[in-house]
RNA sequence: UCCCGAGUAGCUCAGUGGUAGAGCGGUCGGCUGUUAACCGAUUGGUCGUAGGUUCAAGUCCUACCUCGGGAGCCA
């Protein structure tokens, strides 16, 4: 007999003689001439009423099927006489598959969410967590889904990289050689040309400038993978070990690239708020009563589109006072953004034009001579989701960045051939999607999107 | 890395210098078309670690560790 999920299960339009119902037992109520068994296989959020009679054979080892048994459990799918749920099985056979003893440490009642990040490896068999795992795989189809159809190619850039590329931040030294005895150069250096690649090697901290390659061939691309920070950042938005989206475009200016940014968000939120209805408004219940109302509202109206200059006059005018000073020429703090997006505009909104000072390289110097053409969006409750630029396309100004930036431009020989073979405005962004997660789910920290986190002086499982 | 807060039973917490507690969970029994079921009994502790103050420390002090919140860095 082929397995029916629990979600197809509950569903069925009319009853059925004969069901396969496999998943792990949430609970367990015993009644004197039969027993309720409560089974959920994560297929979605509820679980399938299972009613097991006394009178059965399989009776006997009912005190097995404890919270967190995995079952097999064959039999009638019937409407259910009780209030709750509208089908049940009616159990003909019960299999203990797995038996679980009593030290399970998923209860019935509420755990923290730090405790269930301590078994990470168990989480996902909670309501909570098999919701944002469902709703990360929804968000991770949409995001593909989006670009496809929009004739995006998927590009997979490297996870070990050999450029101490754009200081993006800190990176992790990926290497073979003998920490305790590292072959030395006669200077006495450790002699990176006899590690693995024959030069020092990281693990990347952004796919930006290879996508930036292939847009200059096959027109629009995305990357969508795994990239790494080894910062000591302590906070609920950062985490070692993250997945970022960035889309690159050829002859696209900073316009185009905020266009998209602001369909993309939409399009994720619209896409997760159709097709997995039921989980959001589980976090809308539990975890965040907001929720709905606020994806509603930034689906409905544009985002603000904001100059750097006048988000400053903005926030100096605003009559608060800040921790941090506002200035121009200065980067915008976290309460900044904060107040922008959450108390004055009340919507996401779109950061343009920074001052190049505070910026990376590769960024399109606008012809003020003092911004370039990057843009944020911000949006309330995670503060920055989106940082991306027009990319600098002039050969000459490109140098004069690297130098600014005390780049060498032989470490950079492939971008900047870019520029020399038949160069052309383009642009890009990244999205952290965790951060989007947090955003679509209402989960406050980023260690619980993740489904093992990687932060600082925690690498368990 | 900096600032703040918290570490007491498997979990969530109470205990403000004088005999270590509750609810939940687990176990046993009862009851009920139950549904975070309910009722009774029972089980369960090196009070984060190491020092110190005191007649006496879970409680006060110091250091460290872990976790959390905020900040910086960023996505």
């Amino acid at each position: 007999m082929t397995r029916t999920l629990v979600k197809d299960a509950l569903a069925a339009d009319s009853p059925r003689d004969s069901i396969l119902i496999q998943g792990w037992v949430r609970t367990r109520r015993d009644a004197k001439e039969f027993s309720f068994l409560e089974v959920n296989d994560g297929s979605c959020l509820r679980g399938l009423q299972v009613i097991v009679d006394a009178a059965l054979p399989d009776y006997a080892h009912i005190h097995r099927a404890a919270t967190g048994a995995a079952v097999a459990v064959r039999g009638r799918l019937v409407e259910s006489k009780g209030a709750g749920q509208k089908w049940e099985v009616a159990a003909e056979t019960l299999e203990i598959v797995g038996e679980c003893p009593g030290e399970y440490p998923l209860q019935k009642k509420g755990h923290t969410l730090e405790f269930l990040r301590e078994i990470a490896h168990l989480r996902p068999r909670s309501n909570l967590f098999g919701a944002v795992f469902r709703v990360r795989s929804r968000l991770a189809y949409a995001i593909h889904r989006f670009f496809q159809e929009k004739g995006f190619f998927y590009i997979h850039t490297p996870v070990v990289t050999a450029s101490d590329c754009e200081g993006a931040g800190e990176m992790f030294r990926v290497t073979t050689l003998d920490l305790a005895a590292p072959p030395r150069t006669k200077e006495g250096g450790v002699d990176d040309a006899r590690d693995f690649f024959g030069k020092p090697a990281f693990l990347t901290v952004s796919g930006q400038l290879e996508a930036e390659t292939f847009a200059c061939a096959l027109s629009n691309v995305y990357t969508f993978g795994p990239t790494f920070r080894a910062e000591n950042s302590n906070t609920s938005r950062h985490a070692a070990e993250f997945w970022m989206i960035e889309p690159e475009m050829a002859f696209c200016d900073l316009q185009g690239d905020m266009d998209l940014a602001e369909e993309f968000v939409k399009a994720l939120i619209t896409d997760v708020r159709a097709n997995c209805a039921e989980d959001l408004a589980f976090f809308a219940k539990f975890v965040d009563k907001e929720l709905l109302t606020r994806l509603d509202f930034v689906l409905e109206r544009p985002f603000e589109r904001l100059p750097y200059d006048d988000a400053v006059d903005l926030l100096q005018k605003s009559g608060r006072k800040w921790e941090y000073p506002v200035e121009r020429g200065q980067n915008l703090q976290a309460e900044h953004e904060r107040w922008l997006t959450e108390e004055h505009f009340k919507r996401p909104v779109t950061v343009f034009n920074y001052p190049k000072a505070i910026k990376p390289f590769y960024m399109r110097a606008n012809d003020d001579g003092r911004t370039v053409a990057a843009m944020d969006v911000l949006v309330p409750g995670i503060g920055e989701i989106v940082g991306g630029s027009q990319r600098e396309e002039r050969l000459d100004v490109l140098r004069e960045n690297l130098a600014a930036h005390k780049l060498s431009e032989k470490d950079y020989w492939w971008y900047a051939d870019l520029r020399r073979f038949g160069t052309v405005p383009h642009a890009g962004f990244g999205l952290g999607f965790e951060r989007m997660l947090m955003f679509v789910s209402g989960v406050a920290n980023i260690r619980d999107v993740i489904p093992f986190a990687r932060t600082p002086g925690s690498a368990e499982f």
